[in-house]
Formats: structure tokens, sequence, C-alpha cells
DNA sequence: AATATAAGCAACTAATTGGTTGCACAAAAG
DNA sequence: CTTTTGTGCAACCAATTAGTTGCTTATATT
């Protein structure tokens, strides 16, 4: 099962459920109410969030409440450290032309 | 067509050409030569970069040099905005056990 | 104890995905 | 002008995905 953080994000129901829990934990049920599909459906992306430590589960009675575990959104912004110096400098344009020219004389 | 940016980094081999021609520009035979793929597999998942304008083209001859598009990367960037605020509180994991608490009493 | 509610799990289905091979076309090299 | 090289595009295929319906289990409610 490949699981990573972004495969998860790519589906726009479940980033949806993230911006949801990430204001207020929430169960599947109530969950489910913000969308125009099935409870077993958001229970799905709710699994598959689980899965991928996006999300973590509060138990409470029969219900339980999923709530977003900030610690896993952190990696898809580790993930973009990579490109940030890229668009903080102001050079970037320039850059990567020089980088082309370079390239084509090879 | 679906091309959204967060499907578009969902595929690991996307997400390294990325990274491969942030460092410096590239053509499809070149960014093949790093997978264990066919140059055709290459070439489809450029398109879905340039779909989603992740990616640009330079043409230059017969090649074509793939250049990261940055501005697009942004946009990443600015959807985790949302969330950031959460782990930059140190009081985060208290806001949520106070939000479950308030929606138990409704 | 009987019923209603919250949630997860399994089986099935249609659509999408990532990969392949084969072909077409344009530009460079002989 | 013929051949080689760089690229894109279309058709096909296997695997995955997002959704459905139906069922089971566990906790509340009456």
């Amino acid at each position: 099962m490949r699981r990573d953080v972004f495969q998860a994000i790519a589906d726009p129901t479940r980033r949806a459920i993230l911006l949801l829990i990430a204001a207020q934990a929430m169960t599947p049920n109530a969950l489910a109410e913000h969308f125009d599909t099935t409870r077993q459906a958001v229970s799905k992306h709710l699994r598959i969030l689980t899965e991928c430590e996006l999300v973590k589960q509060d138990h409470n009675g029969r219900e339980i409440y999923y709530r977003l575990e900030v610690t896993k959104m952190k990696e898809i912004d580790k993930w973009l450290d990579q490109f940030r110096k890229l668009w903080e400098s102001r050079f970037n344009e320039l850059d990567n032309v020089l980088l082309t020219i370079k390239n084509d004389k090879k």
C-alpha cells in the first residue's frame, strides 16, 4: 500500500476533510453532511488519511472524532523547502536561463 | 481533465522530475536517463506537469528543455498556509481538545 | 430486552492512472 | 537527399481509485 501524504492530498474531498477538521475535530457522520457522497465514502477517505497519519482518532463512546495531525502536514512543507529558495530568489528566472545555456554547450 | 497541482505531485516520479529540473532545465531524453522507465512514460509525466503549468517548455531546435515554473509551486505553499498557523502555535494540541469538548456539549 | 444510531468492513463497479509498444513528424547530420 | 535523433501522440493494458450497496459490531436510547 503506497500511502504517502502526497497521494492522500491529491483528492479534493480529502483536502476538504483536512480543512474541516483543522478547524474542529469531527465525526464521520458530521463530515459526511458537508459532502455530496455517502458516509461510507467519507469513511474510506478517513481510512486513507489515517493510514498515512494525517489524521488521528479520538474515541468517545461510539463516536470517533477525527482530528488533524499537524506534524504530518509539515512533511509537505518540508518537501516544498527544496524549492522555496528558488522563489525567494529574485534571480530565479535568470538562473534558469543561465543553466539552460550551460547545458547547451555540452 | 482534472489537472490540478495536487494530483500532479501525487506521483513520486513526477516529484523526482520536478526536483531534477529545479536544479537545471532538462530535455525529456536527459530526464528519462534518471528513471527506470521508457522515454514515453517520462514524456507523459511532462505533459501532465505542463497541463497544470508546473513546468514550461523552452524550444531549442528539435530539443525541448523543461523548466520548473516556480510560481505554480507557490500554490501548494499557499494551500499549506491555511494549516501553518496550527503548527506554529504551541497551543495547537490544547486547541483541538477544547474544540472537541465544545462539540460534545451540543 | 428491543430498537436506533455510529461506525467499520467487504464485495462489486466504473473511471482513472501509469505504463507499454508502435507510429508520425520535424530538425540535425551524413 | 537519406539517415539518425529528439519528441509527441494514439492505442492498448494492468493496476489503482473513488464510489456504491449491503452487512456486522458496538454503544445509546426507549
